[in-house]
DNA sequence: CCGCATCCGTTTCGATACTG
DNA sequence: CAGTATCGAAACGGATGCGG
């Protein structure tokens, strides 16, 4: 059953509290700024929710226009969350939020890491280089697969299947947020069977490093 | 008692929820943007927390390094809370949350509205204009006296009395916020008695009107 | 009066089980 | 796959108590 709770105050930060300020509510619209996701894609990321909570939330979070659910085109014909354009303008706000708590002097409890965070901060700590190259990835973390452009240091993530990937790369978001901090394990964690490449290694170490050069954004703890 | 759960996310977003997520924790962080705050204030200024709540919020967020208490010099000797610096770092975030909600389509529930609020919206709605000379007022809003200096459309605000106010106005948060949506209501609001006006009126006047000509922010829902 | 602490009924959360 | 149902635990919210 929704919360209908509210703070009773005029002021635009309590409304915003009213809208999105319910447990897991932020978190669940962290995870759909990449795009659309399933119910069980967000299970699956947010694996200390239990599902009457996740349900709740997008119920409420539907309610108030910062989300919509919707019918994918047959075959598929399953239904997706995506936020609407309102929804996606929270996605400064959370970049910043996020940022804000790298500055933590406590020490990290955390336990999990999706992969729309650990791309997030992929996509957020990229630099402008006019010297790279265009290229495609295929990134698959977890069961799912992500399309990464990569062009002059500018990084567009969506999910979904890319159509001609350059290079592609399976892992968890863990792994791939330590390649993020030091390309150089990548090798590593080939051997170490934690990562498994294909196609242009060269272009795969070119977008590591892109983010490697950017400063801590979101994803990690830094 | 103070709360300890966590999202178990390595994620900046959510591990910032891990800190200021606890309900009602990000209002206080609010009210303490303009400055130290007593316990008292704080309780005034947030109605719909139970004194407990504000107990435990404030317990947990100094362990977390958000805010810290001090002791005032004598005579006062009384406890006030103030943020770190790092808290508040916090303020670009709640400015921007408090300015998405605005764009909410959803009717208003607003019942309070704390003065902190209220000199928000007029402090980031001030724009810059040469043209303004300076001058500095005493705003008394519910039972608390704040300084006011404003030079060239810039506004700055700390709680405590000015030394020379060029004017004062002592009236509501909510009229307060009414003229600053429309300064022209100010001579009916003092006919009224909602607001009590000294000193120079005209200073008073280009005062509302500096934060009028701007778009709303924060404060009201605009 | 200020600054909480304690008590207690209600709401929300979180884990697990279950259904179309 | 996409949720609903259930239930104990925790957090919230309001009232009251109490030392300084």
């Amino acid at each position: 059953m929704p919360t209908t709770r509210s703070y009773g105050d005029a002021c635009g930060i309590a409304r915003a509290l009213d809208i999105v300020g319910e447990r897991w509510a932020l978190l669940v619209v962290r995870e759909l700024l990449l795009g659309p996701q399933r119910f069980t894609d967000l299970r699956r990321a947010l694996p200390g929710a239990s599902t009457n909570l996740i349900a709740d939330r997008l119920r409420e979070l539907e309610g108030r226009g910062v989300l919509r659910r919707r019918q994918l085109q047959a075959p598929a014909a399953s239904w997706v969350y995506e936020l609407t354009e309102w929804g996606q303008e929270l996605e400064p706000v959370l970049l910043a939020l996020g940022g804000w708590a790298l500055e933590t002097p406590l020490p990290p409890p955390p336990v999990t890491l999706s992969a729309t965070s650990v791309l997030l901060f992929l996509r957020g700590s990229a630099r402008p280089d006019p010297q790279a190259p265009p290229a495609t990835y295929r990134l698959e973390l977890g069961d799912r697969a992500w399309t990464v452009r990569a062009a002059a240091g500018h990084v567009e993530v969506r999910p979904g299947e890319p159509e001609q990937p350059d290079a592609w790369l399976r892992t968890d978001p863990g792994t791939l947020n330590v390649l993020l901090q030091d390309p150089g394990q990548l090798d590593r964690a080939v051997a170490d069977g934690a990562a498994v490449t294909g196609g242009d290694r060269p272009a795969l170490r070119r977008l590591l490093e892109t983010a490697a050069r950017g400063p801590a954004t979101v994803g990690s703890q830094g």
